[in-house]
Order: structure tokens, then sequence, then C-alpha cells
DNA sequence: CTCGGTTTGTTCTCGCGTTCACAAACTCCT
DNA sequence: AGGAGTTTGTGAACGCGAGAACAAACCGAG
């Protein structure tokens, strides 16, 4: 993992160090060349290009900037060409197989959400540990025994897993994985995963997501006065 | 810093400018204590909780420095205080109401979540355009015409929706809820929301979460070499 | 009461990310 | 060819958040 020094300029362009907040946007951009490609446009400026993906144009043009120089002064970018090197540096030219594991609820619609394969990956297994699920097909895909996993990421190479499974599964889960060969993990249950540092787990948690939005909601509506919920809310000093 | 003279208030001026990075933790706090409640756990440090939310302790206490004393010097916390203090601020210490359009795989997903109720929400309607949904009951609620929002929100005095539509629909439905009242918005739409500045989105992307892990992955996989993508000219060393 | 051990709350410092502002570079028109 | 008008790329200032370190406060033993 100690690639410090070994930071080889083997590729002209690509930069080397990206900071984080800027990967986490490259997405965004990514999409919004898409849209904007398949309305036929050919170029456009930084400031279109960051009006659709909802951000600041200094911001997005320094983003872009970690990436080389893709665009041309006084003109803009061109869309298809700054599309495929986004593409290029996140690391979807082609597709990266993907594991599921928990076909519940979430993870059929997530196996039947039909942007993983238009951006970059690929379902390669629907695995869930209750066997009432086995005979199941799913988005065309068979739902396969959680003990298969060890087999299919290494048929496949897989190095990406998402955890769709109840919480209390979901540590497991993410040591099977692992144990797997798996680095990197995305995590649908509402729990904390305990990981060797070399891996990478990103959390998508609707209640969190929804309690944040409660958090200014409640800012809001109490600007002019404290209610709409209920009066019971005197400072209850328990202990 | 005891500004006892001002805690002692209730809702008015309890805590005025909690950092937004703080306000994105307190909820997985606030997890974290209930599971620490439910193991029977009354008190714990901040070293433990800090470890069970996955956190440096030192950046637990700073977070909850911004709520007021809550701890005891010595001690640590009072596990089910606490608990009611997070819960508190964030607002959840009664449900909000929310509506849920679009209910596709993904809308049906989030309708039979569980963690709704338990953490301080309750779904009172579930709207979708197609007709053809309009006979289906899901998780024990009848899904209505999307007509229906301005009825719903109005006598529910519904604050934040949920977004589950597909890409095309999200705009729309974004500018109705707005024209409804709703000034909270969570969006699973892959697209950019424009929405009037007071008006919070959050917005929950799979494809883009995806895309991030890809590119830290693509980094592992050619720490030595560049270029395993689209570069075949290259010896591709799978180290 | 005093003292030692423990843990919180807070201050300080440092690094990252955002934004402004502008020179460099490109196109187009005359 | 040259100048006017655009737009990119980047240096610099600024604000926020992370983490270390420590004084204050609390408990229990003797």
């Amino acid at each position: 993992m100690e690639r410090a020094a070994v930071t080889a300029r083997t590729s002209p362009e690509s930069a080397r160090d990206i900071p984080e907040a800027t990967v986490a946007r490259l997405p965004v951009y990514l999409r919004a060349l898409v849209t904007l490609s398949e309305q036929g446009t050919a170029t456009c400026s930084s400031e279109e290009l960051a009006v659709a993906a909802g951000v600041n144009s200094a911001k997005l043009r320094k983003d872009l900037s970690y990436l080389g120089s893709y665009g041309t002064r006084g003109v803009g970018y061109d869309v298809d060409y700054l599309r495929y090197q986004i593409a290029r540096e996140i690391g979807v030219t082609q597709d990266w197989p993907v594991v599921i594991v928990g076909i519940g609820n979430l993870g059929q619609a997530l196996a039947n959400y039909s942007g993983f394969r238009s951006r970059g990956f690929r379902v390669v297994a629907l695995l869930d540990a209750d066997p009432a699920r086995h005979d199941a097909v799913v988005a065309g895909i068979d739902v396969r025994p959680f003990a298969d996993l060890e087999r299919i990421a290494r048929e496949h190479s897989v190095a990406i897993g998402v955890i769709a499974t109840p919480a209390v599964a979901a540590q497991d889960v993410a040591d099977r994985m692992v144990a797997c060969g798996i680095t990197s993990i995305l995590n649908f249950a509402p729990t904390v995963l305990n990981v060797p540092a070399e891996v990478d787990v990103r959390k998508v948690d609707l209640s969190i997501e929804l309690q944040i939005l409660a958090y200014h909601e409640q800012r809001k509506t109490n600007g002019a006065q404290n209610g709409a919920q209920d009066g019971a809310r005197e400072g209850a000093q328990t202990a």
C-alpha cells in the first residue's frame, strides 16, 4: 500500500493527488456531461457545466484542474472529451463487477437499478443467507446462498461489495467480504462497520439523512414559533 | 463554557450555531446510544461511545459540547439522558410526517423500511403518477395519485418529502413539493434539483457512491502501474 | 477533609476546502 | 495583423473542521 514514492509519472497527464472533496464531485460532473452530450451539446463553458452540476463555477474549474488542462481558454470544454477524461480518472471506462448481499426490499431495488450498467458497474451476483429467497430471480439474476460469495468473488475478481442486509448481519457480511478479497464496501445497513484500514467503506443511511433534514426543519419552524409538533418539550430534567 | 444561564432555557437559544459537520454526526451518536441503551448500559465514557460510533473521542466530546454540558467529569455520560438530549436537539422526540413520491422498487423499499417510525418519522402517504400503481397497498398504506400531494401535505402539515422517482420526473415533483409548502427534500433520483434557497435538499445517489469507491479501488489495484483500464499495452501487473 | 485517579470540556494549532480575483490564452471581427 | 471580448487555470486569502493537549471537575478511598 506504500506507493508514496512510487507515484511514477507513467501516465502523462493524470494528476496524482486529487483531494477527496473533488473526487466526490467528479461523478456529478460526469453525469452532467452525459446529459449534455445526450442533448447534443458539443462544448460547454465552466459556468454552464457548473449550473448543470449544481456547484460554483470556480470550484468546478479548480476541480477539473486537478485532472489536467482539458479545456480551451476563450472556448470552454469539449463535452465528449471531458466526459471521457473524467470517466477514465474515476475508473469507469469499463465495468466493475459488483456483488449485492441481502436481497430484501432494498436489495431488490438495487438489483433492478438500471443505472448500474450504464455507469460503470455490473451486478455479477445476488446473495442472501435466507434459503427461502434462493428460488427467486431478481432482475434476471439468480439469488444464491451467501456461502457462494467466496467462489463468485474469486471467479469474477470482485473488488466491490454492496451490503443491503439488516443491521445485525452487516458486520458478519463485511468480515466475509474482506476475507474474500473485497476492498471496497457500500453499506446500506444502519450500523458502523469495523474493517481493516485498507478497505474503503461508504455508508448510505436513510434515517441519518432524514434526521439531518429534521434538524434544519426544526430550526426553520422554530424561527417564528416553537410548535407544529407539540408543546411538551420543556427541559425535562431526568436524573 | 459555562453558559448555564442560557442552557436552562427551552428551545429559543439552547444551542445556536452547531457546525454542519457536527449535525451530520449527531444521528450516528444517537443510534449508538440507542444500541447501548438496549444492551443495558447505563453510562458510558466518550471513548466507549466514540468507538461505538466509529469516530475519534476528542471529536465526539467537541461535538457534544456544542449541545451543552451533559456529561459528568470523571464519570462519563448517562446513556438515556444523553440520548434524549440528542434526540431533542435533532428534533426527533416526536414523529415528523413524511410523504414518499415514486413507488417503484426503491419507493417500496423505503416504505417498508422499519427504521422510519422508530427513528422519528411517520410515512403519511405514498404517491405515484402512474395510475397502474394506484390499486396497490405497500407497507399497509394505499398508493395514491400524485395529485393528492397538496391535500395530504396540507392536512398533515408535511414538511419533509422523499423523491424516489426516475430522474426525469424528479424536478417536477420537487417543484410541486415546494409549492405545497414542503421545505426539506430527500432526493434519491440521480439528478440535480433546482429549489429555492430556503428549501433543504439532501441527495442519496447509489452510482455516485459506487463511483467514488471505484476511484479509490482503481488507485489500489494500480498501485504500481497506471492504466490497467485502457492500457493493455503496458504489462498488467496485478500484484 | 484530602489526595489520587479518571473523564469531561475547551483551547490551540494545523491542514483542507472554498472562494475571489486576475493573468494567460484563445477566438472572432475588422 | 491587431485588438476586443471570452474563458480557463491558478495563486492567495479566508473560514471551517480535525486532532492534540491540558485544565477543571468529579468520585472514591483513607
